[in-house]
DNA sequence: CGAGCGCTTGACCGGCGTCAACACCCGTGG
DNA sequence: CCACGGGTGTTGACGCCGGTCAAGCGCTCG
């Protein structure tokens, strides 16, 4: 049984075959045979937000389908402070390296309230090895992982403040309405931009007076894109 | 056939059995029968120095282990300028995001004299559909590229330029004697880190000054670390 | 021996970090 | 309903780190 956290909870086992965004995740090809050669349940569980998912070099059970919500991948550095490496989003599975080494490489945290199905290490290994529809989508998965890591190196990462904040801008356009975009806490998105929340705060600001971006709310999370060539200059 | 470059030389086909390096290699594990099973022959290839082995988003024939040399892993940003976002070594699998997408996703260029065995996609795909021992290994591989990937953003891309090159520094330290540590050109330091070549330059001499290394050649590539704790703060 | 390339060093300036004050939102409790 | 307080975002002043431009040096190779 998973222990089940303060700030976490279960909602039930899922039921895979009907899931919402199966064609995005790492079961969607699995056949029936698949399914029935699966004997330990998958836990659908709900985080609040900045709860912990896990622990850097924590011990791993399973790994986690992101279902709702975003999930930041965080690492200490050598002189204390946090480095946010990625930001998950839903379909994107969390902590694929336990499938290899049995821990985690980073501390996992809900950056909103997140909803996730938990699947046993057992439940992967038996069906990677046996279900070459599964193997495939695991490779997909690491591939993405692998691009996603090295496009947040090599673009956000990268240049001058404004560049970094723009560029994350159109990283986090809504998939469904593009000409919006959401932002996060400024010490977070400090964190994965390498910059002091007080730059990040600035550079906003000087997008919006610019005429590039357009505040939504009072809470500074959703801005509308009003000047999509300004950012990527 | 592969098109040979004029900078690369086809040095025969492997006999990836008596590999001198396949214990840290994808091959590792397979048994008599994985090898009778591969029916394209595996070819040994040499790069010179600055060779390109594939562009970015070139579409590709195989893949590459890397057996002698490094090769930089290198990204268009979008102003145009060069960012590398990692540094392979022996041991390392070059291009595996082709088995997914049948492209590359960034540039390989070989930063010294480098020696490759290039493997066709065809050989991984049969293989890995019916080998578990190949199948394990290439998660491995995956995994530590990812690993790699995110450690060379938390760990080389943070802090400030003395902090950058010193962790460079401990990082490209050499596996036998790890007194010692290799350096790359200026600029392309300041392209892994994010500083212009006169920051890289000015933070080795000041590395130098405090003590903290000593040059062993004329030409600034190989160092001796003299005080480990100085490069860790 | 000279040309050329890469590394180093210097002077100067601008961008970003630091420290601080302030504004605003929201939850709490009177 | 309003007063209060903490948390978060914004803005300002100032100093330093690192970028820019330029000169000089020392290899290496023709």
């Amino acid at each position: 049984m998973i222990p089940i956290r303060i700030d976490s909870a279960w909602k039930g086992t899922s039921d895979c075959r009907s899931c919402g965004i199966r064609d995005m995740v790492l079961f969607a090809d699995l056949n029936e045979q698949d399914f029935s050669d699966m004997h330990t349940p998958i836990d659908d569980i709900t985080f609040q937000s900045d709860a912990v998912l896990y622990t850097e070099g924590q011990s791993a059970q399973g790994l986690f389908t992101l279902r709702k919500g975003t999930v930041k991948l965080v690492r200490a550095t050598v002189d204390g402070r946090e480095r946010i490496v990625r930001v998950l989003r839903p379909g994107d599975v969390i902590g694929l390296e336990a499938l290899v080494t049995g821990r985690y490489d980073s501390e996992a945290v809900a950056m909103v309230e997140v909803s996730v199905c938990r699947i046993p290490l057992s439940v992967i290994h038996h069906l990677s090895a046996n279900s070459p529809r599964l193997h495939l989508r695991l490779m997909q998965k690491w591939q993405q992982a692998l691009k996603d890591a090295d496009d947040w190196l090599a673009e956000l990462n990268f240049g001058s403040a404004r560049q970094r904040v723009a560029s994350l801008a159109l990283k986090m356009r809504d998939a469904e309405q593009p000409q919006f975009t959401a932002f996060f806490a400024r010490d977070d998105m400090g964190a994965m931009l390498d910059l002091k929340l007080e730059t990040v705060s600035r550079e906003i600001s000087s997008l919006i007076r610019d005429g590039a971006l357009k505040a939504c709310d009072k809470q500074g999370r959703r801005y509308e894109i009003l000047n999509e060539k300004m950012l990527l200059a």
